[in-house]
DNA sequence: AGGCTAACTTGTGAAATGCAAGTGATTATT
DNA sequence: AATAATCACTTGCATTTCACAAGTTAGCCT
């Protein structure tokens, strides 16, 4: 591996940094996935897709996603009180990399969505390409 | 005030959960990528590897990756005091999920190593046969 | 025996997390 | 019009995890 001795902290020169530097921790992906595969788009379905992430927490991690440009914000304009939170095509360009990873787990653990793994294993770019044309849809059509 | 150790609740059914669980955070992917792309495996090498991780830090998250079967240790024949530190299969099979973050890193940041993106581009399964070649020889040869 | 190295452990302050409660803007109900 | 409810957060505080430095233990080396 290539050193490049430098910073303190010098973490962005290897491949993956970058990646773990957005994504590495406990909540982030998880919240890619849920809108990703489960469509979430508000705030409260995220705190209640998974029980379990703190409301300080959710609002820290969607910052972030925003900040990275995973994700973007738009109002509802139906209800003021609304936001809408979309992946953007950086964001989108993550089901590759859940796939595997959901994959991954099928294989070495139990207790997955059978049916949604079935179908990643039979057609790969097949359920990409559906994940991607579900979030087209959405896009040209949110409200 | 309730101070039981309960825990987040999660939901294990849901696909991604698992894998997120094992690999959720800073320095679990980047030890598993120095592992199959760099060929460390001793605890030193971890350490130098990427300075930023405590020694403390690595100590845990060595002991979880060997609890959940991604990495074993061995002992080094020829050096009592030297732990030689091996991917299992499982984890070995994390190379997709690698390849992929990697891949997606590369097309939407900059600074990643050039040469090996190219490689994964080129053909990705031939990368990933190197790649579980290069583990397959390195476990019949270990030493 | 004395020094050195590898792989940890321990101690401590700082930062992140989990949880409950509160805030302010907007919408719904009476 | 007044009141209640909803939404997306923020705030305060106890607990947990983290980073950093300094030990510790077993095994090697001469």
């Amino acid at each position: 591996m290539r050193r490049g001795k430098a910073g303190p902290k010098r973490r962005s020169g290897c491949p993956l940094n970058a990646s773990v530097e957005m994504l590495g921790d406990r909540w982030s992906l998880l919240i890619v996935r849920d809108m990703m595969l489960a469509g979430a788009r508000s705030y409260k379905q995220f705190l209640n897709g998974y029980e379990g992430i703190a409301t300080n927490v959710l609002a820290d991690r969607l910052r972030k996603l925003v900040a990275y440009g995973i994700i973007t914000t738009e109002k509802d304009p139906s209800d003021g009180r609304k936001l809408i939170y979309l992946l953007t095509a950086k964001g989108i360009d993550l089901a590759p990399v859940l796939t595997e990873m959901v994959l991954w787990a099928a294989a070495h653990e139990d207790t997955e969505n059978q049916a949604l793994v079935r179908q990643m294993r039979a057609d790969k770019p097949k359920f990409l390409a559906g994940v991607r044309q579900r979030w087209a849809n959405r896009r040209s059509a949110r409200a």
